[in-house]
DNA sequence: CATATATAATGAATACTATTCATAGTATTT
DNA sequence: AAATACTATGAATAGTATTCATTATATATG
């Protein structure tokens, strides 16, 4: 009766929290997913979920399967991996660019455990800017560009990886502070403080400021710690995703807001060549990065 | 697409040796499993079993899925036993007669197991001779009676547990060696060396002998072992089932022919009432006991 | 406080896919 | 050579998971 399908709607449901959230993990509607919860709760005669207000929580016995599933698909994995070892010797190499400056706080661990798992497989984050980073992709000089571009271009296939969204971050004394969500004009008289990139990369202008007409002061810095530190000092204002400043916020060393009534919200893709997309080393290494941001990172939801 | 559903099968199929075999097993068709295969080898692109003549051998890849599924099942077996515990504090007794002599055997290896699964039950091997062993059920003078009866009786639920086929134990020189299978007259001189039990009991007598007239002489031992060794040491001939003398007859210590040109078979039933059979330690007994039995012991098959 | 917005549960309809049926094919045994 | 024991396969069927459409309920919002 019970299935590795049913594991994997427990574990997507304890990181997404309500059944909706985890449906869209899966791929499945909010229905499905209910309708296996209520068929694992009529086989084993206990609750697995138990409905608080708009959200779930998973009681005991639910916890006891999460904690199976947890073991059961990290064996899964193993086992996939192995197999796929045994069908053709794996080898080659992962250059990865990364678009997005703060994506190097996930990215580290899940290099590490690639390196693990792929000894035999040579990775490499090529950093440093490029002005075009897919063209990089046709030129073979990389073979992964993870960013939140998703143009259709030929030759090129994008992996959706997730959405998050980007917030306002401000001083905790800020005069806007007592809003909820900040508009556009509210950055017309701040210092926004960003990474040197050119403006089309960065979300915030292209997408709010720049279609208001407005045009805040910038000033930029390397490291996201150094923006956190400049906008704690009173030296501005910056866009940052949320996963990436929740500590901080936590910590009260500085507030978020949202930005426009539903938020400034961003995908992130990666993109590869058809080849590489088919190599079982790259399709593990962006599962892996799926997953593990989802389980990992707050507020991330699939890309829609 | 890998589900549990798969594992099971994959485990069935290690153990029974044939795809036909491990169907009956798992309660499906062999086209059934003919066509679990081909979606797993189509999904990961090798061929999991060998047609090897007449019998099927698993590969590497296949050897690793195995892998994976005793580890996986086993898991999922101690995750719904916690499951159950949760449920409802399990206490109680499992009193056991044993009807069948040389059951001993295997019951020992699953009695330790079971107390290790759940302590809180008192568990209990009722020995000595009762002439009617399914009215202690009723008597509630015991919880369980493993044998091969099946009668249908009012309040009263077999379960199948196996099924095994009953060999002719000869010393190694026999006068019948060169047979292939022996037929009832070929017992007309000899010894018949038997555990202590009535006649009605005694397969080979109640089956073949009687129904053929034919009424060799009888000498009786308690001891499995003591059976063989007058058997060896030519005292008579034994009727004994296949993995009870296998070790014995690989040794070369006896020898052993089939009884009738299909084989005398035997099967084994665990006989509760309909209250206790609803106990999830009882269940989970007679799965354990199935499923090692299928597992550790030779020529088992499921009870047709 | 009413309204809008999330969310979950449920029964019926649908789509999907696992299983069986019927059969052919291939070794192995007698 | 015939009988037996096994596997593979395509089509039909049965079974069940998923979606659709809807209701119910709780949480935000103006």
């Amino acid at each position: 009766m019970l299935e590795i399908r049913h594991l994997r709607t427990l574990l997507a449901l304890t990181e997404a929290g309500t059944v909706s959230r985890a449906a869209e993990r899966v791929h499945l509607t909010q229905s499905a997913l209910s309708h296996q919860l209520k068929a694992l709760e009529a086989h084993y005669g206990v609750a697995m979920v138990k409905r608080h207000g708009q959200s779930v929580k998973i009681t005991e016995p639910g916890q006891r399967l999460v904690t199976l599933a947890r073991t059961v698909m990290g064996e899964v994995r193993t086992a996939e991996r192995d197999l796929t070892k045994l069908v053709g010797k794996p080898a080659g190499t992962l250059r990865i660019v990364l678009e997005c400056h703060t994506c190097f706080d996930w990215l580290m661990p899940i290099m590490d455990a690639f390196r693990k798992h792929w000894p035999e497989v040579e990775l490499d984050l090529v950093s440093g800017f490029h002005p075009n980073p897919l063209a990089l992709l046709a030129d073979n000089k990389t073979d992964l560009v993870i960013g939140s571009e998703n143009k259709p271009r030929r030759g090129i296939v994008y992996h959706p990886l997730f959405r998050f969204e980007v917030l306002a971050v401000m001083p905790t004394d800020h005069r806007l502070k007592a809003k909820r969500h900040l508009a556009a004009s509210d950055f017309a008289k701040e210092t926004l403080i960003t990474y040197p990139v050119p403006e089309e990369r960065i979300d915030l202008i292209r997408r709010v400021l720049k279609p208001a007409k407005i045009h805040p002061r910038r000033r930029t810095t390397e490291l996201t710690v150094a923006i956190l530190q400049l906008v704690a000092s009173r030296r501005g204002v910056a866009a940052l995703p949320n996963w990436g400043i929740k500590n901080y916020v936590d910590y009260g060393y500085v507030i978020a807001r949202r930005i426009g009534k539903s938020g400034l919200w961003s995908n992130l893709y990666g993109a590869t060549t058809g080849e590489v997309a088919r190599l079982p080393f790259v399709r593990d290494f962006l599962e892996t990065a799926r997953r593990e941001c989802f389980a990992k990172l707050d507020g991330v939801v699939p890309v829609q």
